[in-house]
RNA sequence: GGAGCGGUGGCUGAGUGGUCGAAAGCGCCGGUUUGCUAAAUCGGUGAACCGGGAAACUGGUUCCGCAGGUUCGAAUCCUGUCCGCUCCGCCA
């Protein structure tokens, strides 16, 4: 969310920005709520000032005429600043509830528009295969090597879940293995998270539980609800706390199970394990200060580069437009692994995607630093940053990494993991 | 799941329904002293929000796990809830 001061002197700033997001939203309405909401919160807070003086006197009162009479003004001015009060949470909360569709700010790189006006920023190491077969798709490979059982898993939990088997489930936890020692080594502190999150932690890294159009997995009768991300729990994690500024940046990374509705999808191309309810991933997060976001936005990014270089997967990486980004985030890149099975002949498709979101959640999740012998807080900044999304990952192995027998050569990377060097054969 | 106890400032830890944003100690910051360090000593030391001020700063409101209630007035009494600890039961 961002800061309620800043929207109301940048109206119109806020609402070109909503524009350009393609958020409608009511972003002048805030002004004239606000005013009003100051109004009521001068005026309680002024009529609890003359209570708590009447209630210091009341000791004092000579008599108990005296007394009784202070007792019942007392009682009047509770009433009244009471009832302002009343007034002033309800501005308030619905004040909040605009404030809460408005996206973040957008970064002044970032192109406009939708899905299709991403910019290719760069490719990484490995060329596309040029394979002088007809080469399978990640499903047709999974079938000759018994990796996947879609329809056990639709029948355990619908469509959209499945089963790993076999070579497939070795190679789910090698990527999760690589991905946290490879970040481990960069400095980041690994971390295994719950896989649900209270509705409040939700709602303060941007993710909506109701609705329509939720993503969200909701367990009935409680606050909890199935995490979509790391990001989520990883976010959570410091929600209400003030650091201090020299602890910044936190960087951490996050293994979990990350459950999408994909509500709405349907009809998008969603082959095999590109697009499930279920899947694991391990997530970079970083709490920093305000300075260091763009740094570590772009390390992120690099790093997604080199641990795809590492898995010899080819990728290229966008500039998400405008209209693509989500609400919390300020810049997004993305990374997109080439799937030979995808569609005719290829298509490129997301494998990771890095977000700087400044203080738009942080403000929400109210977390804070304190620069020492300082007074005063501010809100610090986070980001996030896919490392692997396994069963996305494994689409791109598979199918970049087959030969003409329909064997699969596991990335070199892997192979300790795996426990062999190829697939079949 | 049952029984008991507890949640107070950066930490430890007092707290009588009104004078409590809250004793004391530790820590931290600043001064004095000291050849340096240590020690001693004096002073200061929470946050959010609203208002005044160019600013230093200053007036006010709120905050003692959280949410309600009683009361003119709640850290203090009542209810609910969450969390923690101990004991018992159950269990991967």
């Amino acid at each position: 969310m961002l800061d309620r001061k800043f929207i109301l002197q940048n109206i119109e700033l806020v609402a070109d920005n909503c524009e350009r997001r393609g958020v409608s939203c009511d972003v002048s309405q805030i002004s004239q709520l606000e005013t009003q909401r100051l109004e009521k919160l001068q005026l309680a807070q002024e009529l609890n000032r003359q209570a708590n003086e009447i209630s210091k006197q009341i000791p004092k009162a000579s008599d108990a005429e005296e007394r009784n009479a202070l007792i019942e003004k007392g009682r009047q001015l509770r009433q009244e600043k009471d009832d302002a009060q009343k007034t002033c949470d309800e501005l308030d909360q619905t004040i909040l509830e605009i404030q809460t569709l408005i996206p973040n700010l957008t970064h002044a790189d970032a192109p406009t528009g939708g899905e299709d006006n991403a910019k290719e920023l760069g490719f990484g190491k490995t060329a596309k295969p040029g394979f002088d077969f007809q080469p399978l798709d990640h499903l047709q490979l999974g079938e000759k090597h018994d990796l996947f059982d879609f329809e056990g898993g639709a029948r355990v939990a619908g469509a959209g879940f499945y089963f790993l088997r076999n070579a497939a489930v070795r190679l789910d936890l090698a990527l999760q293995q690589f991905a946290i020692n490879f970040l481990c080594e960069r400095g980041f502190t690994p971390v295994a998270t719950p896989d649900v999150a209270l509705t409040e932690v939700l709602k303060g890294t941007g993710f909506n539980p109701r609705g329509p159009e939720t993503q969200i997995y909701s367990i009935e009768n409680t606050e909890l609800n199935l995490v979509a991300t790391a990001e989520i729990t990883l976010g959570g994690m410091m929600s209400g706390q003030t650091v201090s500024a020299s602890e910044l940046p936190i960087k951490v990374c996050g293994l979990s199970h990350c459950f999408r509705t994909e509500a709405g999808a349907a009809g998008r191309a969603s082959k095999g394990l590109y697009r499930v309810h279920q899947f694991t991933k391990v997530e970079m997060f970083a709490f920093t200060l305000p300075d260091q976001s763009a740094a570590i936005h772009e390390e992120m990014r690099s790093l997604e580069c080199e641990l795809f270089d590492a898995l010899e997967i080819p990728y290229r990486v966008v500039d998400t437009a405008s209209g693509d980004l989500g609400g919390p985030a300020y810049r997004k890149y993305d990374l997109e692994a080439w799937m030979p099975g995808r569609g005719e002949g290829g298509q490129w498709g997301e494998v990771t995607s890095t977000s700087n979101c400044t203080d738009y959640q942080a403000r929400r999740l109210n977390v804070r630093y304190k620069i020492d012998g300082e007074k005063g807080t501010h809100f610090l900044h986070t980001l996030n940053g896919t490392a692997v999304a396994t069963g996305r990952a494994m689409i791109a192995i598979l199918e970049n990494h087959q030969r003409a027998d329909g064997t699969i050569s596991v990335p070199q990377v892997l192979r300790p993991f795996v426990g062999s060097d190829t697939i079949g054969g």
